[in-house]
DNA sequence: TTGTGTTTTACGACCTCC
DNA sequence: GGAGGTCGTAAAACACAA
């Protein structure tokens, strides 16, 4: 159930050419794990982890761009879509957040520090987590052209 | 090649909320 | 109590300089 193969096996949509430089930071790495071992396994198993294949992260990279936290509907949709287990989104999800804090750290770490602004400015929701029902993301991201926006890390 | 540093999945421990 | 959050970590996959 958990274990079973996200890599769609040899039909997963490899990166065209790949080239050192792909203009997606996150896509460089080529799906050759999925010929090798495709049977995607977790660490459980006989493999300990898959990788997920250049579309896998772009779904996920859209629906993280358009909300940090997943809804449990959008979750269970989009593990269908991409034959993930909502396990593995619900990690995803998790992991991705992690990154971004870790590169707002490093962010803030490099720049010079900013005197505090005053307090009654301060918002309270600033960053911390959204509440829930603020993904107006029913509108399925996969089927429409939803407008979503593409951080520029992924732009070419 | 190979050694090393970084990124990506996956998990466990612990915490909070309902 | 269960689900899902963060945090820390393991290990595979990967990038890249020497």
């Amino acid at each position: 159930p958990c274990w079973t193969t996200p890599l769609g096996g040899p039909g997963a949509p490899s990166s065209p050419g790949a080239q050192r430089r792909t203009p997606y930071e996150w896509m460089r790495r080529s799906v050759a794990a999925g010929g090798g071992g495709g049977s995607g396994k977790t660490r459980t198993k006989d493999k300990y982890r898959v990788v997920y294949t250049d579309h896998q992260r772009l779904e996920l990279e859209k629906e993280f761009h358009y909300s940090r936290y997943i809804t449990i509907r959008r979750k269970s949709e989009l593990a269908a879509n991409l034959g993930l287990t909502e396990r593995q989104v619900k990690i995803w999800f998790q992991n991705r957040r992690a990154k971004e804090r870790k590169v707002n750290k490093k962010k803030q770490q490099q720049q010079p520090p900013l005197p505090p602004p005053p307090a009654h400015e301060v918002t309270p929701t600033a960053a911390g987590p959204p509440l829930g029902g603020l993904c107006p993301s029913s509108a399925s991201l996969l089927g429409a052209p939803s407008p979503v926006l593409v951080k520029e890390e992924f732009l070419p």
